[in-house]
DNA sequence: CAATAGATCATCT
DNA sequence: GATGATCTATTGC
């Protein structure tokens, strides 16, 4: 309370069903050493149910994480290049989480420009799941950790909620058509998916 | 502007 | 041994 980044959100924040929590994240400021940045897209995968979903395949050593209590990290990754952030939702034993896929930068902007030379302008920073994990320094290594405490936090600095659009999740083949993609309406610092189809 | 190839490895079959 | 919740560079129109 009373932090320049605003208040740390509650374990209860995630403990609800994943929809909830995935469109709820937007507008919510993710923090990691000296990086922040505005939660602008979310995808929400749920259990046995979404054959996009780690959790589809039940309790593994990659997936144990998603069952566990809410409020903690899954990091894995995926190409053999790149890593992606999931907050774990829903009460201890219900699989659930919400993939982050795109920040608006809010500090430490010298620090993500570093380490993504790539990025011409500061849209390119971290639209983008693999570019934000790059950008604020997210690795394996936090997998499993816990966001309501420790060095990877997310915080409500007082934004009012915003208006939300929703598509179809990115980059899946099964369940390619459910409506489960949010973002900030009209941002400019989502993800490029489709570049006909865009707000 | 659109489509595609290449990088590169943990995880699961 | 195949696949994948990606990104970049390059090729082709």
């Amino acid at each position: 309370m009373g932090s320049r980044q605003g208040c740390v959100l509650p374990r209860s924040f995630y403990s609800r069903d994943t929809v909830t929590v995935a469109r709820e994240l937007l507008g919510k400021v993710l923090v990691h050493g000296q990086t922040a940045g505005r939660i602008v897209e979310t995808e929400a995968y749920l259990g046995l149910d979404d054959l996009a979903a780690h959790a589809s395949k039940g309790i593994t050593p990659r997936t144990r994480v998603l069952f566990g209590p809410p409020g903690h990290a899954y990091v894995y990754f995926i190409y053999g290049m790149y890593e992606c952030l999931n907050l774990v939702a829903e009460r201890e034993g219900v699989p659930g989480c919400v993939l982050i896929r795109a920040l608006e930068p809010l500090a430490g902007i010298d620090e993500m420009r570093s380490r993504r030379p790539t990025a011409r302008t500061i849209y390119d920073l971290a639209s983008g799941p693999g570019k934000l994990t790059l950008a604020m320094g997210i690795t394996r290594k936090l997998n499993g950790a816990d966001v309501t405490r420790g060095p990877l936090t997310v915080r409500d600095d007082g934004e009012p909620p915003p208006e939300i659009a929703v598509t179809p999740r990115i980059g899946i083949r099964h369940c390619a058509d459910w409506p489960m993609r949010f973002l900030i309406k009209g941002n400019p610092f989502v993800s490029r998916a489709k570049p006909s189809c865009q707000f």
